[in-house]
RNA sequence: GUGUCCAUAGCUCAGCUGGAUAGAGCAACGGCCUUCUAAGCCGUGGGUCGGGGGUUCGAAUCCCUUUGGGCACGCCA
């Protein structure tokens, strides 16, 4: 169905028509005086040149045609042009109950849906979760959900760091510390233990120990550079090792990612395009479009537009081994092989713009993607400490995604302690689950109420006090909502789903019932522009205009038990589009807190 | 050096594609709990939108210029 700002455009730019003048100009915005009115239209001013007239008199004359209107409960024209447009209640809440019959609030969906992955996450098995991992995490996710929201088939790709030298560090530190395990014997043909000889802590310590000592040690990182060799080219053993390293991480990342209501329906990583790879250098050989230079393959992007230098993409090193962008263009050709989807969106740090765009280029050039198939690339800023530099632990760490967590969690949970009151003894109120629904939400709203291509402050102190506008706000203003419905359905024995909304009786009801009228536009909006930060306005706002209307209203001591079950439509209305936005977002709302 | 992104209240950020008096939150100050959760509500103070030009009826928004910062610029991922 058409937004409302549509159906007030049409009725303004046929009163422009009828006053003989371009319909164009009569494009209806929200008012950024809501003390005047609800809606306006500039369309005058833009107009005054091109007829030669007064804006004044223009709007003057539109305004004329305006009266019968059956939107606009008044139409004044104001100098030196303004249109100034206030809707007729019965008007606005009409519009509502269509949005409310309809499927997804009034929300438009396509005609077919596009066929959309998203390329998210990028965690390197073997190295624990850490804050720089939250972004591409939060921010893809909301992204998938956001597409998948707006009536579109989306497939999630973690995209998995498996198969570098990180690999190679470990086997090799592995068989310094226990050469005695059969993984290390060439001779040896029999069958390899079903349970890994390390745990999961041992192998976090490994990784950054062995990466230590290559840095320091040449000697060793030869070997370590030939153990990965060994594992990309079939060695049983490492093979066997590679597989208990994968089975333990993947687990891990599994639980953690859970924790944060991230999930991914894919987990393809660079190891499983390896095998992709020799095709995919002689197909784009066969292109005639890579050559050598400097002893390496590369292939020339640059365009007749650059404004910048753009260097090539390079293939192959110069000892024939692959790259970032190879096993990025083999991953493509896989996309395309199994999935053949109309847009593919990587969600990843802004740092690797460049990179992507090379690889966009080449895979271009080359016809390993169409021309038909869409790539984006959504660069997120870095997520930075109070002093403005990558953010840290207090000793100057790299601090753990599950530290962090849990850390919020704590503080979450003592602030829940403090304010319980009686009733929060109820059976079914499980803090602890609470606790984490809430700093789910502080956490992503935090991180998602910004514009992703930014850095941003994390604020550890701010987010965890819970005031103003955070994730907890908005749960807070839903439970309200929450436990009226819920009164109101135990007195009344009414559905709050069948309550009929009223036109609205006071300015707080009215400024609800337009926010709720401009659910769809926004998040057609958000979609188009793939920002999830204009949900979080939005619901911010949602929010700010409901907890005022609150607390003017005793809604359970009205009454007069049609104007109150009015109410319960608006509310319940409102508790829709709150929850589909949070789950857009990511997280989850309590039914108390 | 080249390119790119950014600069808005003391701090953290919005600003819906050029409109009227630039908005929130935090911090500061003053009010509001015998009635649906005070994680809330209402109010006060706080701005040369980095500087300078330009485009036009009208600019935080578009163009040029300048200053200050972030980031990226072939054999890491």
């Amino acid at each position: 169905m058409k937004t409302i700002l549509e159906l007030l455009t049409e009725k303004t730019a046929a009163a422009f028509e009828a006053a003989g003048y371009d319909s164009a100009l009569g494009r209806v915005t929200v008012s950024n005086r809501p003390d005047l009115c609800e809606y306006q239209c500039n369309g005058a001013m833009a107009g005054a040149k091109q007829y030669k007239k007064a804006p004044f008199a223009i709007a003057q004359e539109v305004a004329e045609k305006l009266l019968e209107c059956d939107a606009f409960s008044s139409v004044e024209a104001l100098p030196p042009g303004f249109l100034n447009l206030k809707i007729k209640e019965d008007f606005l809440s009409s519009y509502l109950l269509d949005c409310a019959k309809s499927e997804k609030m009034g929300l438009n969906l396509p005609d077919s849906a596009l066929k959309i992955i998203i390329d998210y996450g990028g965690p390197n098995v073997a190295k624990p979760l850490h804050v720089g991992h939250l972004r591409s995490a939060v921010i893809g996710e909301a992204v998938k959900r956001l597409c998948r929201f707006c009536g579109h088939e989306v497939i999630g790709d973690i995209h998995l760091g498996d198969w570098g030298l990180q690999m190679g560090l470990i086997i090799h530190e592995l068989s310094l510390r226990k050469p005695e395990l059969p993984y290390f014997d060439p001779a040896f043909d029999g069958e390899y233990p079903a349970e890994a000889p390390f745990t999961l802590s041992e192998l976090e310590e490994i990784y950054p120990a062995a990466s230590a000592k290559s840095k320091e040690d040449e000697e060793y990182k030869a070997a370590a550079m030939n153990a990965t060799y060994r594992l990309q080219h079939g060695d049983r053993g490492c093979l066997a090792l590679w597989q208990h390293i994968m089975n333990l991480s993947k687990t891990d990342l599994k639980k953690n990612y859970d924790k944060l209501n991230v999930s991914f329906e894919l987990w393809n990583g660079e190891s499983d395009v390896d095998s992709l790879i020799p095709a995919l250098i002689e197909r784009l050989d066969a292109t005639g479009l890579l050559y050598e230079s400097e002893g390496a393959k590369v292939i020339d992007v640059k365009e007749e537009s650059d404004t910048k230098e753009m260097p090539p993409c390079m293939i192959l090193k110069s000892d024939g081994a692959s790259l970032y962008a190879t096993t990025d263009l083999a991953t493509l050709v896989m996309r395309m092989d199994e999935t053949d989807p109309d847009r593919i969106i990587y969600v990843v740090d802004k740092r690797q713009q460049m990179h992507f765009d090379q690889v966009f280029r080449v895979a271009k050039k080359t016809g390993i993607v169409p021309e038909k198939t869409e790539l984006k690339f959504i660069g997120f800023g870095t997520m930075n400490g109070k002093d403005g530099k990558a953010f840290k632990t207090r000793e100057g760490g790299v601090m753990r995604l599950e530290t962090l967590l849990g850390d919020i969690k704590d503080t979450m949970r003592k602030k829940m302690e403090e304010n319980k009151n009686a009733s929060d003894k109820d059976a079914g109120y499980d803090i602890d689950e609470t606790a984490q629904m809430v700093s789910v939400a502080a956490l992503k709203y935090a991180d998602l109420s910004n514009q992703a291509t930014k850095d941003y402050v994390f604020d550890m102190d701010r987010f965890t006090s819970f005031e103003g506008n955070t994730g907890p706000y908005i749960l807070y203003t839903m439970v309200r909502i929450k436990s009226i419905l819920k009164r109101w359905q135990d007195e009344t024995g009414g559905d709050p789903a069948s309550a009929i909304l009223k036109g609205a009786r006071s300015p707080q009801e009215k400024d609800i019932q337009m926010r709720l009228a401009g659910f769809n536009a926004m998040m057609a909006g958000a979609y188009e522009e793939l920002a999830p930060h204009r949900i979080c306005a939005y619901i911010y706002e949602l929010a700010d205009s409901f907890n005022s209307f609150y607390h003017d209203t005793k809604i359970m001591a009205e009454d007069n038990k049609d104007v109150q079950s009015g109410w319960i439509a608006l509310l319940y209305l409102s508790l829709k589009v709150f929850e589909s936005c949070i789950d857009v977002l990511g997280f989850e709302a309590p039914d108390r807190m």
